[in-house]
DNA sequence: GCCGTATAAAACCTTTAAGTTAAATAACTG
DNA sequence: CAGTTATTTAACTTAAAGGTTTTATACGGC
């Protein structure tokens, strides 16, 4: 996976707009204009979000009539998981997240609770 | 947890500058010297990567003598893919992950290997 | 063919991001 | 204290992001 992929899905992610709008096409597919209609934005602003979108492969645009629908597209969501896996020992092992990585190693009773410090 | 936080935390992973020195500082605490050596790019430049990257509290710096060194904190990144499971379903549900999908929803052992094509 | 609706494109503005170089700060070293 | 090393700050440049308004395109209905 190309670092230029995952620079357009982080940077795509990055506006809480964009977020908005895939958490609304979560719940399925729709127009532009009712994506644009909860925010105080005009309308090429919207387009401009969704073009952004678009490049990150994160969403499918159609072409009904008039219309031009648009569906989300999860794929490279899976990549940014992926991505954050090799991080997953770091954050289960840091202070506050100690009780979960014990549970998850299943170590016995008795190892010390030592931690870098 | 804020949007704002979001943003900031997506915004800094989406540089690759930032990332390959998260991946560095993987490896174990360092100096900025140190983390600037792989890029063809200034120290001044390398040091605002580094702010962007601590107030998306990705880092930690410390102090020692006259250097400054930074480790990783990858807490935020457990925001990351807790924002991230709420569209597990939808990358395990799409058409050319439908193998993996199968896989965990555990269907009987003959489902065969056919994937979209 | 013309009108209304849905969307995109163009041109523009303002702010921020990412880099530069040069100067400043901080700490060790002799 | 003067010199060297590590890092940051300041001032600046360039380019991109995110918004605007105005204009264009595409389509369905009359």
């Amino acid at each position: 996976m190309s670092s230029d992929r995952l620079d357009n899905i982080f940077s795509a992610l990055a506006d809480p707009t964009r977020r908005a709008i895939l958490a609304r096409l979560a719940l399925g597919t729709t127009t532009v204009t009712e994506l644009a209609e909860p925010f105080r934005m005009s309308g090429p602003a919207v387009t401009k979000h969704l073009k952004v979108l678009e490049r990150a492969g994160l969403i499918i645009r159609g072409r009904e009539a008039q219309w031009r629908p648009c569906s989300l597209d999860a794929a490279p969501l899976k990549e940014v998981r992926d991505w954050l896996e090799h991080y997953r020992r770091f954050w289960e092992t840091s202070f506050d997240r100690l009780d979960e990585y014990l549970q998850e190693v299943q170590t016995n009773g008795d190892h010390d609770g030592q931690d870098k410090n």
